[in-house]
DNA sequence: AACCAACCTTGGTACGACCAAGATAACCGG
DNA sequence: CCGGTTATCTTGGTCGTACCAAGGTTGGTT
């Protein structure tokens, strides 16, 4: 990510700036993701687990912003890795009832802790001050 | 992009929501050019030959932070369109020596007025300070 | 019972980011 | 001036994210 002399019009441009700073967390994330054998989508989906209990995979992706299609997939992987538990609900036969495993809860804090070191990397430019601010105006703007 | 309950300790991580503003932005941005038969890398390169001037296709890549491959292929699309001409660098003739023609200044300020109106929309909950702040701080952060 | 809605599954697309190898041309040390 | 190294462009791939659409099953509603 050089860009030493990137063109005036592109650096004035929020969208260019969020696309760019994606691009490189992306990169970073990968890496350590790949470290750990896990992915980004992996932490969302435990994170989501363990906030709000067993639920069914739609719900979980509209709480994540992810796509039932990629839900399916990273279902597939998290439960090969026995981080989580597909059952059918007794309640509702169309629905699979995801819960966190104790392992996958575990999981949980590593992926937390992988992440944590990543967002340092990337933010390393500015204070913690400034990265709460940042990450308020984010979460405000997609709100 | 609904996540109304995303869970917390996604919320709290500025490479998620980077992301997710990023996907967001990538959506309008896909939209708002697929109308105008373009796409955001076309602007980024139209706008790093104005401001500099004709210039080699790694040296503009290098500028907007775009592959060398991908240049190749933008290259492709902007010449086709007329916005962008190819020579060969008489000074070197490893070279293409890439020019924006004055069609290309005329679409340049096209995507512009384009990009500007996609900024509006993804950043609508913030005001105008707020934005600017948002600027600057990813501006840092990639620094 | 019939129809519609919700959920999961499957399989596809598009695009951005990246990587590797080959061809050609320039450069530079000997 | 020759040979090796570097730089540029081209080509052709991989990977991951974000989508979209269709089909099958189950649940709910009328």
């Amino acid at each position: 990510m050089e860009m030493e002399e990137s063109p005036t019009r592109l650096r004035g441009k929020p969208s260019w700036l969020i696309s760019k700073a994606s691009a490189r967390a992306h990169r970073l994330i990968g890496e350590a993701m790949a470290a750990a054998g896990g992915r980004a989508y992996h932490f969302a989906i435990l994170a989501a687990l363990e906030e709000y209990g067993p639920d069914s995979q739609v719900r979980i992706g509209q709480r994540c912003g992810i796509d039932q299609s990629d839900m399916h997939a990273m279902l597939k992987e998290l439960t090969e890795q026995g981080h989580v538990a597909r059952s059918p609900d007794p309640n509702d036969r169309r629905r699979n009832l995801i819960t966190l495993t104790p392992v996958g809860r575990q999981r949980l804090d590593e992926l937390d802790a992988t992440l944590s070191t990543v967002q340092d990397n990337l933010l390393n430019a500015l204070s913690p001050a400034e990265r709460d601010h940042l990450t308020a105006l984010l979460a405000r703007a997609l709100a």
